[in-house]
DNA sequence: TTGATTGTTACCGG
DNA sequence: TCCGGTAACAATCA
């Protein structure tokens, strides 16, 4: 479920639900580490994303850490308490209402040189306002790994997953497997504010959409995309590829995002 | 039961 | 040192 859009989304939500308030926190199917430092009964000062990681500040310079990885979910109720569902690792009870996080990858509570060094190893976050775009310029005009890689490599920048580098690359017209060093200065802008741009849609939507004609109305967000998982180009109507990289499908169209 | 999946990390060899 | 490949882990659904 979780691109960088679904996580700052959740930051946004949950500041505004749990900020100020001191929290209830409990484990119910246990994945605190043994002997983790205590954050029940705590205020909760904040809650931050950093690209896919969910920061939850509490008092004492303690913090919840959590990433999703590829299955983790948040649920959001209102009180009162309900059973959990499925494989509730951590619940998060506020004066109104409850977070469950299931099956989150990650879930630890750190201090703050441990938050410190985490943040550390984050790349620029595309949905960050103090996000430094220069630094993953940097990093990709060095590089002549294949842009496909280097825009998912979270230590490069942060946020975008498996399906915005697909529709990313194709709107932008650069073929996935050009190296990073092949980009000049303005394909790497315009990169970024497209990244900036989709994810913004994410969070507001929520739901991926790429697509530039998306149907108003009250109807249900769907996801809504050009190419990912697609069969046909609907800009030349040509044929789709799906190769790999990094491990993950990538789609794109040899005529429309010609290799250099 | 199998396979696939909007993710990350550790480890290993070139 | 860097880079790419592989395995492992997570949970759910078709």
């Amino acid at each position: 479920m979780p691109e960088g859009h679904t996580i700052h989304r959740a930051a946004r939500d949950h500041r505004k639900v749990l900020a100020g308030q001191v929290l209830g926190v409990s484990s119910p199917q246990g994945r605190f580490a043994e002997g983790a430092k205590r954050i029940d009964g705590l205020l909760c000062t904040g809650v931050e994303a950093y690209g896919k990681h969910l920061i939850y500040h509490f008092e004492q310079g303690l913090s919840l850490h959590i990433h999703l990885g590829l299955f983790g979910k948040l649920r959001k109720s209102k009180l009162p308490l309900s059973e959990p569902k499925g494989a509730v690792r951590v619940r998060l009870v506020g004066p109104g209402h409850v977070i469950d996080i299931n099956g989150p990858n990650t879930c630890e509570v750190l201090d703050e040189p441990e938050l410190l060094t985490l943040t550390a190893r984050i790349g620029p976050d595309v949905l960050r306002a103090d996000a430094d775009r220069d630094r993953a310029y940097h990093r990709i005009s060095k590089s002549k790994a294949p842009i496909g890689r280097l825009i998912m490599d979270q230590s490069v920048m942060a946020g975008i997953g498996n399906i915005y580098r697909t529709e990313i690359l194709w709107r932008l017209a650069i073929h996935p497997f050009t190296p990073g060093r092949e980009l000049n200065r303005g394909d790497f802008d315009r990169l970024w504010e497209d990244a900036v741009a989709l994810l913004e849609i994410g969070v507001w939507r929520n739901s991926i959409i790429t697509t530039e004609l998306v149907p108003k109305g009250r109807g249900r967000l769907t996801e809504r995309v050009n190419i990912f998982g697609k069969k046909v180009c609907p800009k030349c109507k040509g044929n789709v590829e799906c190769r790999e990289i990094a491990n993950r499908k990538v789609y794109l169209c040899e005529a429309c995002q010609p290799a250099v």
